[in-house]
DNA sequence: TTGTAAGCGTTATCAA
DNA sequence: TTGATAACGCTTACAA
């Protein structure tokens, strides 16, 4: 059995309170019996309980992760999944662990809040949700500090890549290449980003002037492959082709691509598309896809640190959004006007 | 704030103790105080604190995952994501909770087991590890119930897809296509299942009186694209092209096809792939991949019967297997031969 | 600088 | 069937 903190204490002939400071390098302590203790407890190998800590303590070292809000999308999906990684990692660095939160534990259906309440966590990560989602409205106007890479909401801090930016890049690289008739096919509008985005392309289409239709832009009914693969067949029976289309997500486009293909369109030489996520597959589609990154091990690090900095300030909630930039990746999915 | 135990107790006129058996359902309570609880307990939402409950007693409800034990691949590998997020819906629904294992927390560097230690977990899943990992090791030896989806190795109980009914059925219909120059492509051998793949292939190969040699068995250097491509235009320089390449994963597959492609060789007109995994994305490549499914919904929740089985069994530990079925999904990268 | 003692909120063991 | 009471292992005022 490994020794407890009486166990220690005594061994030295000291109070547990004098090792707990210690431990916790809390308290004013002689450097000597500092030294003395520190060295005993490695030797023993002496490590505090965690419930012990957390029940004694306000601290519970906790940070609570809502995933699979929407059913729909679970931790498969590449682009989430790497940011709850990156996260993961970086908090572990300053001591914290990372729990999945579940709405029904056993026979007891939880909320989302209730949950956080028994576990005591110190923050939550939302790494996505749904805004509409009364368990995810109550967590985030509780007091437990939260952090989003997804959702935006009031009282809500979240760390987004910059959606404007993406469609803007998108809308000047497609410029460039020489291209002016620009459609924009997007995912479901309840996804925040995908909702934004079209407005964005709107006002930088007109910035521009540049012609478009309310039926250049497009919306799928769902997230997946095959609803991009209707709307490319959608697409390719139009009288008047489009020269570039901005697809809002990669898994989106590749069945854009496919169903442009399946109607004898080909791409890049007949219609170029950019897709928006940069999820590793792309690299290895066909054509390779040509695509906005958006920085998921960024979009990780950057929301582990504003939690802990939010957690430890105990500030009052705001929304409050931080855009991370995005870049262009270029490949074969795309091509110069000739 | 919510209401304590000892709250409720007062409010009732009874004893936490009586309060306690009630909400878990042990001891003998006449149905009619019993009753009343219930009743004034779900009025108050009344939720026992986690960690008092973990401290006083011997279980935690917890179960602690170890996953990017080989750092090379992480949460965003879409097999074991998704055997993980089946798992962690199955544990759920008998009320246990899921937390990341890590080795570093804040400025103290821990091993597994003495992180399990100071979680107390119940029980361990290990989604993916190495073998040789001294902190795994330590673990599957020691008293806590473990599962692997993932390393076979003493004393642990591994759910895992039958690789050798795999190996099979990809030769079966190797030979059913007509061919009987088949290679094998598979990843670095410190994979569990990229070794013994081989072995099995082997045997079934002499089993069969097909002819190979050890050229037909190629090793790549890596788990990821590029290591199958540069081994797709290594097999494309030798004189005596193979019918059918069986690839040990469906990533490594895509990489050895546009290898293939980069030299001019044609899949499946000249050469036909069969991959391994049936990862999300295969049904999208170009050829579509026809690829061994390993059910990963299936193994996550066998994983999850077994170990909750284990944890409340107590049984003592030894080896053993559970082999779940896989099935060949026929697609595009494979053609019978002319 | 160190120690005492009272919590933290449950569960578990006995008595009643 | 219910209730005292002692754990569980640690932190934290407060006292010495």
């Amino acid at each position: 059995m490994n020794k407890k903190i009486v166990d220690i204490a005594r061994d030295l002939n000291l109070s547990p309170s004098t090792i707990s400071k210690i431990v916790n390098n809390t308290g004013r302590i002689s450097s000597e019996t500092r030294e003395r203790v520190l060295k005993y407890v490695k030797e023993c190998g002496y490590l505090a309980m965690s419930n012990a800590r957390i029940l004694s303590s306000k601290k519970s070292w906790t940070i609570g992760v809502i995933y699979s809000d929407i059913s729909l999308i679970g931790f498969e999906h590449p682009f989430f999944s790497r940011i709850f990684q990156s996260f993961k990692e970086y908090v572990a660095h300053y001591g914290y662990d990372v729990v999945m939160i579940v709405s029904k534990l056993g026979s007891n259906v939880l909320t989302y809040l209730e949950w956080c309440q028994i576990k005591k966590v110190d923050g939550i990560l939302i790494v996505m949700g749904n805004i509409n989602n009364p368990n995810i409205i109550e967590v985030v106007n509780s007091d437990y500090p939260c952090i989003s890479t997804d959702i935006v909401m009031p009282n809500l801090h979240s760390v987004i890549c910059d959606d404007y930016q993406g469609v803007k890049i998108a809308i000047d690289y497609a410029q460039n290449l020489g291209f002016s008739k620009i459609m924009m096919v997007t995912g479901p509008k309840t996804a925040r980003s995908f909702y934004v985005r079209t407005e964005f392309f709107e006002k930088e289409m007109k910035l521009r002037n540049l012609k478009y239709t309310q039926d250049d832009i497009i919306t799928t009914d769902g997230f997946g492959f095959s609803s991009g693969y209707s709307v490319g067949q959608d697409i390719a029976k139009k009288e008047n082709l489009p020269e570039l289309i901005i697809v809002n997500s990669d898994v989106i486009a590749y069945g854009v691509i496919r169903g442009l293909n399946s109607m004898n369109i080909d791409v890049p030489n007949d219609i170029s598309v950019i897709g928006y996520d940069d999820i590793e597959f792309s690299e290895n589609f066909t054509p390779a896809l040509t695509t906005i990154l958006q920085d998921t091990k960024m979009m990780g690090e950057r929301a582990a640190e504003e939690l802990l900095k939010s957690i430890n300030l105990k500030l009052p909630k705001t929304q409050k959004i931080t855009y991370l930039p995005v870049t262009l990746i270029e490949r074969e999915s795309t091509k110069k006007k000739i």
